[in-house]
DNA sequence: CTCCATCCATACGCTGCCGTATCGCTACGA
DNA sequence: TCGTAGCGATACGGCAGCGTATGGATGGAG
């Protein structure tokens, strides 16, 4: 074989993913990709067929990084079903990064049959993972899918809201209705 | 006076306003607006400077429509603060166009300081005018706050969330969800 | 040393959109 | 009937981004 690659396909998704969390996919431009990376977009179309096809990519790789891995590690970190519950809300908020591509994702699934599609697949594995661990201490199951959906709106509405809320921080507010939401 | 206009300011922010909803700020483009109206640009820089002018009448129009309006409505409803809670809700949901403007406009907000401001104003009004109406069957102001947060997330979350219920449909989940809140 | 795989740079044509300029058109109002 | 306010059409120059073509450069394999 040859040379290590030097900008690997895996830069240009890095790089996209970012632009996606920063500006929407409508920000993803190959030529400003290639700027940001340092050369030219020459390599790019030796990469990927085209802008369609890095998109593809760039949720793939999404996908992967925020469903599998977060609950890989939530499992790993043991405890009961609300510490888990805990624990996955905080993971799933931890990256500012992450976070940012989330919102640009779900808006973007509102344009986007495709994208939607793949969104819905992720939120029913979350929603199932979910329910499962509210289901350890809840037993009526209406309760179970209010919990959930309201966990769930709180984890999106949270970065969505601009609200102030008097004297109280945002995270304190936070906590206090996860807690409610956990009791 | 000459003769009644014929594509006034308003027709482009009411058709401004449509495709920020469908598409996003990036879908606000001069020259498709004026193909939706029948007409061509000439007309469009003889009411506005130039496109961030439109933009801006666009939020303008939007914000009183969404705010004063439907407190308005809400509060000729009459009923107890639970009937107008539940009033508020239903009433700031049910025009699907708005709802999809809303969204948009959140999005955008993350990336245009702005655009954050009016909108930060926006959610501070409708979270105060709710604090106001838990505050009448809420004697803990922790209580009451975290109702607002969880019913504001809600109403955001509802639309940015794309999961299944499994046998329930989504209207029943959210209508015990939010009686839940209301309780 | 040579060859080939793996990129990168440059240049090109095309499209979409912006904002400007200029010249209509058309219906009142006098 | 004529003037004018209130638009609309057309044409222009400019920029940004796409995808293509083509010709390097560079470093291991043989």
């Amino acid at each position: 074989m040859a040379a290590p690659t030097r900008t690997p396909r895996t830069s240009w998704i890095q790089e996209g993913l970012r632009a996606l969390g920063v500006g929407g996919p409508d920000a993803v431009r190959i030529e400003k990709l290639a700027q940001a990376l340092g050369v030219t977009k020459g390599g790019f179309y030796w990469h990927f067929d085209d802008r369609p096809a890095l998109l593809e990519e760039m949720l793939d790789a999404w996908e992967r990084l925020v469903v599998d891995e977060v609950m890989e590690r939530v499992e790993a970190g043991g405890g009961d079903a609300r510490a888990k519950l805990r624990r996955l809300f905080a993971l799933a908020s931890s990256s500012r990064d992450l976070m940012k591509i989330e919102l640009a994702v779900r808006d973007w699934a509102r344009r986007d049959k495709a994208v939607a599609k793949r969104l819905r697949r992720i939120d029913n594995r979350r929603m199932e993972y979910m329910r499962s661990l509210f289901g350890d201490f809840c037993t009526d199951e209406d309760e179970v899918e209010i919990r959930c959906m309201l966990v769930m709106s709180l984890f999106i509405g949270n970065h969505f809201m601009v609200a102030d809320h008097g004297p109280r921080s945002r995270a304190e507010v936070l906590k206090l209705a996860l807690g409610r939401l956990l009791a």
